[in-house]
DNA sequence: TGTACATCAGTGAACGCGCGTTCACTGATGTAC
DNA sequence: TGTACATCAGTGAACGCGCGTTCACTGATGTAC
């Protein structure tokens, strides 16, 4: 296991520690020392591979919107079953992976790090958002044209409402405690959101 | 201005350096030294009026608190004109709140200071909760008995709206750039929410 | 297979910095007489 | 009104710490012959 003097993957390795410091401490309190001490190696060492700090975030962020896109991807299926189903399973997906991914979800949405200063996060974050409006422009054909709110609004909607949830119920957030699960809230949520737009039928 | 050698009221000008720091650089941005220097005086002064930096930190996030249910029991107004009405109306308060008061809301929200360390905190926090509760309540009331879900869990589901579309759509927020304002995409938002309980015509 | 050598990943010491916190102090303020 | 004195808000120097980053270096690895 030991490779000795080098140590074969130091650039993922560098990425993991990265990734549980920040699900354990978020974002800010993540600090370089700390992960290469994690990785067993001298902080110099992240010299190799990063550029700095930030660029060790950013790549965490990077592989978080990578991995968030596939998730979302898979879990819409091409709008299979159906356009609501498919919809609904991308908002049950979205619960999921910040669920698994708390410390790539920190990176990507508490770090406060700036697009331009990375512009191929911003290219992957697009991607990833690109999913999500797919999901609810081909769910909006099946409104009454005249009267059916653009994609990108309910898209986010649901993605506001889907963050909030996370960041207010599903950590040990201030003064927001509930008696329900994060995802039966989200799931609620959804639901009767979606019944407004008449997608669901008005009782069930 | 300059009482010399005595400030006059040190505490609530370092309160206010806090803040005006804190919506700046975020809460895990300030610093202690900082806000005293804003304040034109010594990091030692601090300790006269709070027992160390997480104090002052909290002292922002309880008078946060404080205004913001005071904000919330006036948009409110007793349910006045009706119930319908003042519930939209707290929702447009929590944006109001939140572009008003940057620095307040992110102690409040984004600093992570724990409830169990602050007891008073958790107190005024609660407080400002039961505002938002106590209209869900009520507009709870207006639909029929059998199928209308828990007053706590529409009151979540707003809330959580309303912290998303602060996150994603306030701030300069990572990828979720869109081409509505803040306010009008909650007010959409919870407006389509609200048809789907049943509160409002399905058509307008 | 064995030797010489180039590559380059990681070392370890050092840097300057700003942080939160402590301490003995000082001097302005306000009160008692 | 004037003087003596207690109070206590703010000073300034110092502390130990961990941070991000740099630098000359070292020694393991892999390739050329």
């Amino acid at each position: 296991m030991k490779h000795g003097y080098h140590h074969g993957n130091l650039r993922q390795a560098l990425v993991d520690a990265a990734l549980a410091l920040i699900a354990e401490r978020g974002p800010t309190g993540f600090t370089l020392s700390e992960a290469a001490k994690r990785a067993d190696v001298t902080p110099a060492a992240v010299y190799r591979h990063f550029a700095g700090r930030d660029d060790l975030i950013a790549e965490v962020a990077r592989q978080g919107y990578d991995i968030f896109a596939a998730l979302m991807e898979f879990a819409y299926d091409d709008g299979k079953p159906t356009a609501l189903a498919a919809f609904e399973a991308t908002g049950r997906a979205y619960l999921a992976f910040a669920r698994k991914y708390p410390g790539h979800y920190m990176a990507m949405f508490e770090s406060g790090l700036s697009f331009n200063a990375h512009p191929d996060l911003a290219l992957v974050a697009g991607k990833a958002r690109a999913v999500l409006e797919r999901a609810a422009e081909k769910l909006s054909d099946q409104m009454p044209p005249d009267r059916r709110p653009p994609a990108t609004m309910f898209s986010a909607h649901v993605w506001a409402m889907s963050h909030g949830v996370v960041e207010l119920y599903m950590r040990g957030a201030p003064g927001a405690k509930s008696p329900f699960t994060p995802e039966d809230l989200l799931e609620a949520g959804i639901g009767i959101y979606l019944r407004g737009l008449g997608l669901l039928p008005p009782d069930c």
